[in-house]
DNA sequence: TTTTGAGTTGTTCGA
DNA sequence: GTCGAACAACTCAAA
């Protein structure tokens, strides 16, 4: 062993552009041993979702491709990252490790430990900053404090953001003498087998991917975002989610390729700066998380410790299986069960059915889409969550409760996207489908809709559960 | 320190 | 059918 080797260790950045790890990997001149660590819940995180882990699956699948065109490899390991780390540190003859910072709870702890472990057998740290525009932390008020509510965050944010100069990707990465050994991928168990309900999955997870769809994005998408993106039926998502969940594609390439595409003509700079704020939430969202990690778990506003939310598991099971009898909620769950995403406005609408027309605790839903969804983020998906519910910093007022039948007939106009996923309501006109229970003996017969039958009856009705929902409220403020 | 103004995404009611 | 106001107060940012 001539030199000794640096460890680059990947968490939530699996991709090799614009990564300051894999700058800092290559430049230390060392023979370089990428490692991802499976650690199955062992370090104390919050444990992946199904949806996460298929994606998982293959986004190591690629980010080895990658690197094996760089002339290295990808070791995968299971265990305790303390464990995994030191072990192969030993293997390798490694003198130096580097990653990049996470703040979902337990990381700060876990990566405490683990170089705490590495120095004492002699390797040297080096971490940088995540995936994000500004980094938790490094955005504050003028008292020195985190701040609160998006927009004022994202006007400091923002000015903050100076000349983004991205770091390109290695050609080349030096290989130690002897590998150690990685998990065979058959052993990893992250795909779903019997059943394998990730048929329906149409992503392909990979820098290559995430980094195409930025670009198929801004040609033709981003000119129209602003409207676009409200329309569930529209291509108008940027659909990058869960690329930015792994850190397949960073923030900051975001920002690099929107500011091109307006100088290019592509777009305006107010359809930059929509799609630029939408990034911003997610570096809000983190700030936010790193510093209260009890987010996912907690009410941020105690007040709502006492809402009388309701034990209703056969209601929240017809909620999970899109069987509400709300045409727009139904086709988002299910379009979330079969494909793994939901679109943004329909994500609102289904939250709030169930927090509000349900009084079903937000932490049920924030649990069914942390394990439905290949974007599942720990800061996106707790503070969302929190915001429907009205118990979040800067959230939702409780009195804002989403119309179902509004919101389909106001975003889901000619109902393309309720006759996808419910298809059994396909027959049914315009005017009637966002609310079936309306529509005339005569009409159901020509649409081959058997209410209660092939499609079901409202299990709550609005108008009632929309009372309940803001006496409940109520209640909070009154009882002190 | 005090005060003032603002706050992602809505709905309903009554004129 | 369209429009504006009320919803119920509270926290946070910034002057």
């Amino acid at each position: 062993m001539t030199d000794g080797a640096v460890i680059l260790w990947f968490r939530r950045d699996l991709r090799l552009t614009d990564n300051p790890a894999v700058t800092a990997a290559v430049e230390s001149g060392r023979p370089v041993v990428p490692l991802f660590v499976l650690d199955d819940g062992a370090d104390g995180l919050r444990p992946l979702g199904g949806a996460s882990k298929w994606w998982l699956d293959k986004s190591l699948r690629s980010l080895d491709a990658a690197l094996r065109e760089c002339g290295s490899r990808l070791l995968v390991r299971r265990g305790r990252s303390v464990e995994v780390l030191t072990k192969v540190a030993r293997e390798a003859g490694a003198v130096h490790a580097v990653w990049g910072a996470t703040h979902e709870p337990g990381a700060e702890a876990r990566d405490t430990e683990v170089e705490a472990a590495l120095e004492a057998q002699g390797v040297s740290i080096d971490h940088f900053a995540g995936s994000f525009l500004n980094p938790p932390g490094s955005v504050t008020n003028g008292s020195g404090e985190a701040y609160r509510v998006f927009t004022p965050y994202w006007r400091a944010a923002r000015a903050r953001v100076g000349e983004v100069r991205l770091q390109p990707a290695p050609g080349r990465l030096a290989s130690p003498e002897t590998w150690p050994a990685s998990e065979p991928a058959e052993t990893w168990d992250l795909h779903p087998v019997r059943p394998d309900w990730s048929t329906g999955f149409d992503w392909t997870p990979g820098e290559a991917v995430a980094e195409a769809r930025l670009e198929a994005f801004l040609e033709e998408g981003l000119a129209g975002y602003r409207r676009a993106r409200d329309l569930p039926h529209e291509a108008g998502s940027t659909r990058l989610s869960p690329h930015l969940t792994w850190g397949e594609i960073g923030p900051r390439q975001i920002w690099c390729a929107a500011h091109r595409a307006v100088a290019d003509g592509r777009a305006g700079e107010e359809a930059r700066e929509k799609l630029l704020s939408e990034v911003a939430w997610r570096d809000f969202n983190w700030t936010l998380l790193a510093q209260m990690p009890t987010l996912p778990e907690r009410n941020h506003r105690s007040a709502f410790d006492r809402l009388a939310v309701r034990e209703a598991p056969e209601e929240l099971e017809a909620w999970r299986r899109g069987r509400t009898g709300y045409p727009i909620v139904d086709a988002g769950m299910r379009q979330l069960w079969v494909s793994g995403w939901m679109h943004n406005r329909v994500r609102m609408v289904a939250a709030s059915f169930l927090v509000k027309h349900l009084l079903i605790d937000w932490r049920e839903g924030e649990r069914w889409f942390w394990d439905t969804l290949v974007d599942a983020d720990p800061a996106n998906n707790a503070l969302n969550w929190q915001w429907i519910a009205g118990s979040g910093p800067d959230a939702s007022p409780f009195h804002r409760i989403f119309n179902p039948v509004t919101q389909g007939e106001k975003f889901d106009t000619q109902a393309a996207y309720v006759r996808r996923w419910v298809p059994e309501l396909a027959l049914l006109p315009d005017g009637l489908i966002h609310r079936p229970w309306e529509a005339s003996p005569m009409d159901l017969h020509a649409a081959d809709v058997r209410l209660g039958e092939t499609y079901p009856r409202p299990i709550v009705d609005h108008a009632l559960a929309r009372t309940r929902a803001l006496e409940a409220a109520g209640a909070l403020r009154c009882a002190a």
